[in-house]
DNA sequence: CGCTACGTTGATCGCACTCAAGTATAGTGG
DNA sequence: CCACTATACTTGAGTGCGATCAACGTAGCG
């Protein structure tokens, strides 16, 4: 009757989620893991330990709920965060109240301002996905990183000109694919940045609503919804309550591929 | 019979392009310009004019005619271009033979790779848009030029940056806004960056056709016309082949600000 | 003056949005 | 452990925006 459910789960008659989220303790924001988290940030790649336990010190760190706000657009802020543990979403809202994810980030990931201030507030909000532990570091004290550490600008440069590309990828997308193309481009891209194996296939590893995936691709809930249910027949995913596994990326990436 | 013309051109009885568009001859690309330009770059600003001149001895100029590539995408190449005369497009291209219009340049912007390089080619295709001389560093000597003057990296990345924000709010609206307001926010930018007032308004200073606009907007070349039309009648713009000046910019703005 | 590419406009079609009802899941408290 | 509830998800029917196909003006160039 479900055949493609048949991997999974037909003992028990329930399909519960098998997301594996590592619970973000208190502790976790401590110090022992921020200098781990920073010695792990590709910009700071090649800076001696010394320096790095300094540039450790200009930065806080501080706990959020899941679902709770890390900044709101327009907030008049100048900082810089990175993600210590659990996931963020970045997104944009529009005047009609309808939401644009822009990206999703983990561990070791970075946003926020880079840039000098402006004056402007942010031009997106930022929440916690997950209970997450970021670190922060004001605007002024990365700037004077920035010009004590010329490396770490031109690393910041390559990852800030890469993710343009990225972005500009995506706007073609927009542009000329499909609603299923999109969603399926926007799993893989998920799966290859949060995915983990698991027994019903590559997990992606974050509370994943049809919601969010509308917001990734610029469609509707209902046409999420359809959409997964159609890969689903077609054995390319599993999916439940706010999780999704890829089982057959080669196929997904067909799909993306074709005319 | 056409109320919206009354402005304009009523007594020639014929539409004729306003468009005054600087010819570009061979000696456009001499040395003269070349310094000119280079120190209008917003990322060498307040390097010594001994710096700049040592810098310019790495840029190799080159002059290209109306249509004419610079790049493909997917050529194997790792260098920085300035535009020092003329108009540049970048599109991506899909497989469906479809088109995306990323950005359309002028002088003192620039282009192409400005990170180490990936041994990927260009993603995109660069274009001339009219006869434009353009500016050629390659990317070992560009990048010779970020480690000796920090500076240029860290006002490099603040463009970057600010890059990456323009083009997320891009797909923002290809997300959420209606064909007629993508239109008309692309109007708006264009405006803001290469309007010059005329007579029949502020007039985009570039060959700008239908499809041109289709292809910023993600519609195609009828939608484009369509709205272009409909925006003609409300006394928002006026039009002709190949040209747009805008004669009601906060209409525009208005309609982009709709719901 | 005629050719070619660009632009306009109309008719039709289909994908995805909207509105609406119903089902499954996971967390809560008894 | 199980009912209860809130929220996510699914599916259907109808609609509309914009794509597609097609035909016809029109500007600009040689």
């Amino acid at each position: 009757m479900w055949p493609y459910l048949i991997q999974w789960q037909v003992m028990s008659g329930r399909k519960k989620s098998p997301l594996r989220l590592a619970p973000i303790t208190p502790e976790a924001c401590g110090v022992d893991l921020r200098l781990d988290i920073l010695s792990r940030l590709p910009f700071f790649d090649g800076l001696s330990s010394v320096a790095l336990e300094e540039i450790n010190r200009l930065f806080r760190d501080h706990g959020y709920l899941a679902g709770e706000a890390i900044y709101y657009a327009g907030d008049p802020a100048d900082a810089l965060y990175v993600v210590a543990a659990g996931r963020v979403k970045l997104a944009r809202h529009t005047l009609g109240g309808q939401d644009v994810l822009l990206d999703v980030l983990g561990p070791a990931d970075f946003f926020g301002h880079l840039t000098p201030a402006t004056g402007e507030g942010y031009p997106d909000t930022a929440t916690a996905l997950t209970a997450a532990c970021v670190l922060r570091v004001g605007g002024d004290d990365f700037r004077s990183v920035l010009a004590r550490f010329p490396s770490v600008a031109l690393s910041l440069l390559d990852i800030t000109a890469r993710r343009l590309l990225e972005s500009q990828e995506l706007i073609r997308q927009l542009s000329a694919d499909s609603a299923e193309q999109r969603v399926a481009h926007a799993l893989l891209r998920l799966s290859e940045k949060l995915g983990e194996p698991s027994e019903v296939g590559t997990l992606i590893q974050m509370p994943l609503s049809r919601e969010d995936l509308a917001d990734m691709t610029g469609t509707t809930t209902e046409t999420a919804s359809r959409v997964m249910s159609h890969f689903q027949k077609q054995q390319l995913i599993q999916s439940g309550r706010q999780w999704v596994a890829i089982t057959n990326a080669d196929g997904l990436r067909a799909l993306t591929e074709a005319e």
